[in-house]
DNA sequence: CTGAAAGCGCTAACAA
DNA sequence: TTGTTAGCGCTTTCAG
């Protein structure tokens, strides 16, 4: 069973190679209709696939992409960021080859030189979680990082814009009538969190309402941790209680879920949740299932592969692409309690909506 | 910047090629070790990176493998299947080829092609969950199927052992006390579900145990139909309602804990639940954490790309490999409650302890 | 409009 | 022990 060769074609249709390769590859519009026609009938008989291995060869360009990150196919979280890229790829006729290095150095390494080897067209470096990196060495120019940006510049990269969405779910809770709104922050200090901070600084600022020192609680990101923090918030005396909190991320709000039933606190009537991340199978299946800020992971992938192909150009080298998070409306967001916004308050604003 | 080729460092260390490609493929160990220095020093200085696109058409072997699948890379479920495809391939030296389909014929089609273009070594067919399926045309012969079997036969394939594991399941539950147990099953109908039962069924014939139609009760695989699935078995009269419930997944597993917390329930004081899948964020960050059965994706990746790459010999080209489900013991199972079981059961065992 | 032929960079049979 | 050389299957220039 050896290999039908594009030479089996021209035998079978009585060209040349020459010809047949100009059929396949749809160009040289002169020639006849019907010779093209004979040419594809015959590769169609003899069973004809091009070879890309030897075509890669001859034009030095194959077709195929590198995709390098850490983890990111197994983490529950990314993997649109993946789904993104490969869109993008397909739509523009390219393979990608994934290696999941799962944070290990000497495997990014290999990787490296193995896609060098393949001779990729484009190369994509991913991170799990939006971070400051050193890019490894070795990485070719052009590559493009996603979810994650170079210390020292160099490379494309393409980042969630944590800012503006820390500040789009402060006013989303201001917009609902909150003042006392806590930020339920993590300790572990990545860049996304200090990020969000400043939006929600920023958002309060522009409120009108000055931060609370005490407003701004950390855990760890799990749920374990967003339920101990969420528990200093509600320990602290009524009229300094925060109506409204704003979580690092989903598992962390599913905490203070835990944290305000065991209070017999219901959400939204007597506290409102907003998350991050939009994370699958944790935000919209919470009861009541939580409004959160998504993270844009399909658009950032798909973004890093136009990039990457030069399907979509990009100047600067040097300046991160930041990447909206849309909010995402559900369940978990209400008024404040009446006992705890001005008493009548609700009354006023419904008045006013009367015509 | 022109490619450095095996013929430059044959000319930087003043050797012929033959030289060069012996000495960096490691084989002919009849060259003197001194020229084997030189030639990699030259290779290093020159910066020398083989192609495997010329040695791909020169030896017809690529070092590449396919993995086509409908959405595995971007459902949080089944991630670790491409964790242990990928290890697997590394630690033979292969590269792979990642394509999504989502589920589209068409995308299938097209990467069928494309994959068989570039010659790959090995081709796997995934699926995100476990069914049998018509393999699409086209599909190379040796391709190993992952997660899914075919309807006809004619392709090895390897899925989780779901009968086991749901046996598995029942054991655990009559081990811990309990008699009267539920299945809350999906009426999806996957092949799954009926495995599972089956395994339910089972376990339950071995405890000598008589299957209670009351007790089988479906709903959709999500937290919602766990829910409202649970609510009927809640329903039943005391002397009928089950002690423990075991779900088809780990989300509907969620539903249970809702309905239970609504009824003021504790578990697994007053019920025991147990799981489906080991989902990843949400089996263990419950409160209390989920016992649950787990799907051995990790495993399975294992096995479909050492069985692909011929690393694992394996005879039978039409029996589907069945992968051990393992129990995963976390918080929410616990013997029956007292006031169900025998009176003073609880008494009793713990008496039965004491020295 | 079509064909002959020269490589792309490598491996491996054969020669020296 | 090392070198020469013929392809692997394709694209593309140049001739006809």
């Amino acid at each position: 069973m050896t290999r039908v060769r594009i030479s089996d074609v021209a035998a079978a249709a009585g060209v040349s190679v020459t010809t047949v390769s100009l059929v396949m590859n749809d160009v040289e519009s002169r020639i006849p209709e019907q010779t093209r026609q004979r040419v594809r009938d015959a590769a169609r008989e003899v069973g004809y696939t091009p070879s890309s291995v030897a075509r890669g060869l001859r034009t030095q360009k194959t077709r195929t992409v590198g995709l390098i990150s850490d983890r990111i196919a197994t983490t529950p979280f990314a993997g649109r960021m993946l789904a993104g890229a490969q869109d993008a790829a397909r739509e523009s006729g390219h393979l990608v080859f994934l290696v999941d290095t799962d944070g290990d150095a000497g495997i990014e390494r290999d990787a490296i030189s193995a896609l060098t080897a393949q001779q990729v067209d484009a190369m994509i470096y991913a991170s799990m979680w939006h971070r400051v990196i050193d890019p490894p060495a070795g990485l070719p120019a052009g590559t493009v990082l996603l979810d994650c940006r170079p210390a020292t510049g160099g490379f494309r990269s393409v980042v969630p814009d944590d800012r503006a969405g820390g500040a789009a779910a402060v006013r989303e809770l201001v917009a609902a009538g909150h003042r006392r709104i806590a930020y339920l922050d993590t300790d572990d200090a990545p860049i996304a969190s200090s990020l969000r901070h400043e939006g929600y600084l920023e958002a309060l600022a522009e409120a009108g309402i000055s931060a609370e020192p005490a407003l701004h609680v950390t855990g760890d990101t799990s749920a374990q941790g967003g339920r101990a923090a969420a528990e200093k918030l509600l320990d602290l005396p009524e009229d300094q209680r925060p109506t409204a909190i704003f979580c690092f991320n989903d598992r962390m709000a599913i905490g203070v879920y835990t944290a305000a039933s065991h209070r017999g606190l219901e959400i939204p009537r007597d506290l409102s949740v907003i998350g991050y991340d939009d994370q699958q199978l944790v935000a919209a299946e919470q009861d009541p299932p939580l409004t959160t800020i998504a993270l844009p992971h399909y658009a950032m992938g798909r973004w890093a592969m136009e990039v990457a192909l030069g399907v979509r150009a990009e100047g600067d080298e040097d300046a991160a692409h930041l990447m909206e998070c849309p909010v995402v409306r559900r369940d978990s967001v209400g008024p404040p309690p009446a006992q705890v916004a001005k008493p009548n308050r609700r009354r006023a604003l419904h008045t006013e909506r009367l015509p």
